[in-house]
Formats: C-alpha cells, sequence, structure tokens
DNA sequence: AGATATTAAATTGTTGACAATTTATGTGAA
DNA sequence: TTCACATAAATTGTCAACAATTTAATATCT
C-alpha cells in the first residue's frame, strides 16, 4: 500500500501557508523557529518556487519574518506588538460580533454549540493543541457570521498572530484556567437572545483576560536558546 | 547627461508595490487592467522574478487578481465587496479616530492642518490626480496617528480598494461635490478640541457620503468592453 | 586555551532556458 | 459571412544551474 494516492496532486503556495498557520495556531511551531527552503520543499515535496512563494505570503501576514540572504524565521512579535494586536482585536471583534447578532441564524447558532462541544471535549481529554485551536477558530467562527471579509480576513491574521503572542509571553497552565468562566458559552448565548450589549462585554472582557495573563518580563525574543538557557551570546 | 543615475539601484517588489499602489490611488489605474510581466519589466527595468513577487503581495492585498495561467489583473471589486469595504472603513476609523484623539500632539494637528492646505492647494489648481490621492492619504494620516500598526495597516488596504471602488462606481464630479462640506477639515478642527464624538460622526458621515456617490448600476465588471460599449457577451 | 583569520559547507538569491497554457491568427467549408 | 478547426505567437509556469551571501568548521598565532 502506497503513502501517497496515485496522482498526489501537488500542494499550491496556499497549501503550505495553510499548513504553517495551522502549526502556528496549534503551537506547534514556536516563534524563532528557523524554516530552510530544503526542508520544507522536502516535507511538503513541492519545488523551491513554491516554497518562497509560501514564505512570501506568509510574512505579508507577519507569520513569519524574511530576512534578506538569511531566510525565513516564524515571527517573534514585541510586547508591543502585542499590546497593539489586541487593541486590534477588541475593535475589530466588537465590531464583528455587533454585526453576527444581527445576522445570526438558528443555523449558525447551532453550528456554533456544536463548536464549544468540540472544545469542551478537547478540553476534558486534554488534547490541548487541538482546544488551542479550536478557541482560536471560535473567533473566525463568529467573524464568518458576521458576513464582512475584510474585517475577517483581518481577524484572521490577528487570531494568528495572537497565538505567536501566546506562545512567547503565555503562562502556562493559564490559559485554561482562563475557560474557567466558559465565556465562550456566555457569549453564544448573548449571541442567540439578540442581546449585543451582553455579548460584547464578556468578548472584551475576554480578550482583556487573555492578554492579562501574558508575561512580557522574560526573553522578548523567542526562541533564542541563549536567553532560554541563560547563556551569555557568543559572539 | 543621462537620464538614470551612475549606480541606478535595482528596485525591489515593494517599490513596485507601492508604485502600483499609487497609481490605484491616483485612479491612473483602473480595474480590469491587464499587468503582464513584460511590460513591467521594461518599466521598473526588473527581472520577471521581482514583478512576480510583487504581483503575489498585491494579490494578497487584493488589488491585482491573480488569475492561474492567465496572468494579473488590477482587482475589479463586485458591489457587494465595496459594501464590505465601506463597512470595515466605517468600523475601522472610528477606532482609530477615538485612538487618535487621545493620541495627537500639536505637531500632528500641525500636520494635518499643512495637509489640508495641500488638499485645498490641489483643488483649486484643478490637479485631480494629486486631490484624490491626498484625500486617501488623509485618512492614513489620521490612522498613523492613532499609533496602532496593524489597524493602519489594515486601513491601507482598504484606501485602496476605495480608489478602485470610487474608479469603477463613482459618479464623476460627484467626488469634488462631497469635499462642499469640507468634512476633513471638521475632522481635524474636532480632533483638536478632544472632541472625539463629533469627530466620529463627522467621519461616519463622509464615509456614507462617499459610499452613497456609488452607482452599481452600470458595468459591474470594469475594462469590461462589452459591457462598456453596451453590446453582449460573445460566447 | 582563547581569540582571530582562513577555508569549506550550506543556504539563499538570481538568471535563463524550456515546458505548459492561453490567446491570437489564419484557413477552409457550410 | 460565420463558424469550426488548425496553426502560430505570446504569455505564464517550472525547473535547474549558477552566483552571492551567510554560517560552520578548521587552522593559525599569541
Amino acid at each position: 500500500m502506497k503513502h501517497e494516492g496515485p496522482k498526489a496532486q501537488a500542494l499550491t503556495e496556499e497549501d503550505i501557508c495553510q499548513r504553517v498557520r495551522d502549526s502556528v495556531l496549534e503551537q506547534r511551531l514556536a516563534p524563532g523557529t528557523k524554516l530552510t527552503e530544503e526542508s520544507l520543499c522536502g516535507v511538503f515535496g513541492v519545488g523551491r518556487t513554491t516554497v518562497r512563494r509560501a514564505f512570501l505570503l506568509l510574512s505579508r501576514d507577519n507569520i513569519v519574518e524574511l530576512q534578506r540572504n538569511k531566510g525565513a524565521v516564524i515571527a517573534s512579535p514585541s510586547p508591543d506588538e502585542a499590546r497593539q494586536v489586541f487593541e486590534a482585536r477588541r475593535t475589530v471583534e466588537a465590531a464583528l460580533l455587533a454585526r453576527a447578532t444581527e445576522n445570526a441564524s438558528e443555523a449558525d447558532i447551532a453550528q456554533l454549540r456544536a463548536h464549544l462541544a468540540k472544545e469542551k471535549d478537547a478540553l476534558s481529554t486534554a488534547d490541548i493543541a487541538r482546544w488551542i485551536r479550536l478557541t482560536g477558530e471560535f473567533h473566525l467562527h463568529l467573524a464568518k457570521i458576521a458576513g464582512n471579509d475584510p474585517l475577517f480576513q483581518f481577524l484572521e491574521q490577528l487570531v494568528f498572530r495572537s497565538s505567536l503572542i501566546i506562545t512567547l509571553y503565555g503562562r502556562h497552565g493559564r490559559a485554561a484556567h482562563s475557560c474557567k468562566g466558559d465565556e465562550h458559552t456566555r457569549i453564544v448565548d448573548a449571541l442567540e437572545t439578540g442581546d449585543s450589549t451582553t455579548a460584547n462585554k464578556v468578548m472584551a472582557e475576554h480578550l482583556s483576560e487573555i492578554e492579562s495573563t501574558l508575561n512580557f518580563d522574560r526573553s522578548a525574543a523567542g526562541g533564542d536558546l541563549h536567553q532560554i538557557f541563560g547563556m551569555a551570546h557568543a559572539s
């Protein structure tokens, strides 16, 4: 039995971007990780041209940082960038939530409930990677309902950057703790009753709580082994 | 005397993106315009690789549409996209304006006043292309003051798309007419006195007015000669 | 040893030739 | 003429070889 199908359709740059984004969302790719062209070529079975295009697109979304003659590295948002990203999220998600409250159909609510169940399941089975991704996707699901593509795509970028930020500055265990309040469920509840005010309030608190769990004291540059191990820099 | 300097530093893909964006902002590049690789190579004196990268970046910003094996075309936003873009602008600019009201220094206000003078000058000298660009840049200037880079970059995208939309659906002469109210000046006035409420109100009216001048009745796909000349489509 | 300079390896950047596809052109029959 | 089909031109997509740069390794000197 072969590992690949008979045709093995070649992956496009968008496919690779999606894979990288998913990995970032599940925190399997940490900020500072070096991505060499050759390795990704091998992993995805594509030419250097495709990988290169993927890097360019990812750099436009601030997911990877592209340094001249030095290649691609998973971005390491600074504390100030982190603050701005969450500020932007509060702004955009408030607007999206208002729209979603107007537009949400019964089917939408049902889908959101199903999503909440998945989150709960992932948490109970201790599948943290899956839970982390689902948590991010919940916000994107809400954004989709709002029906504004530019805002949706923008929030998508912000969610991915948030993932990088949490990986960098998040206190371990705090993420799960912040789930205690079950804010996602409360947001859907408010959405169902058309209570836009409450939904916005909960969302604002939710985002602020996530941001408040961040700890900027330690190393600014993630993935720097020297700092991680408390060693001085070589050269 | 040579036309180029002795070194003639090679342009980068960002340079080319900027040129294209500027052309869009001044409405010198209409939606539907085909951009061949060869022609841009000739114009900017760069290799095909660079042009290709520029296309990819521009497509990510919805400024050009990239079709497989068919090349790059200046995007033609649909009426529905237009609505969403302006909706997004109202959302984002409201938030940016609120931040700008808090952050604006005297120097910022002075710069904005200088910008207003430029707008007035361009209008009085009938330099419409320049006026159109300045009008767009005014909003970006405001966004810069707000001090949130993600929101700024997002608005940048929206402004460029707005330019395409106005080129496509704008009634001629209406743009200048909408300047009668001199809303930009009123926004700066409100900003100077810290009157966030008034600033937001004027901005919201301003954007809605621009949107209301659009006419979606005629050709949806810009650059489509069939529709322009009132002919039926061939195949 | 420790630091510095030199050489080798690895990685990225660029170019040009060739393949694949689309678009334009031309030819002939109904 | 007009449609269909075949051919040619033009344009885009892909790949591999080469150049430029960075990183690692080695050698050399104090």
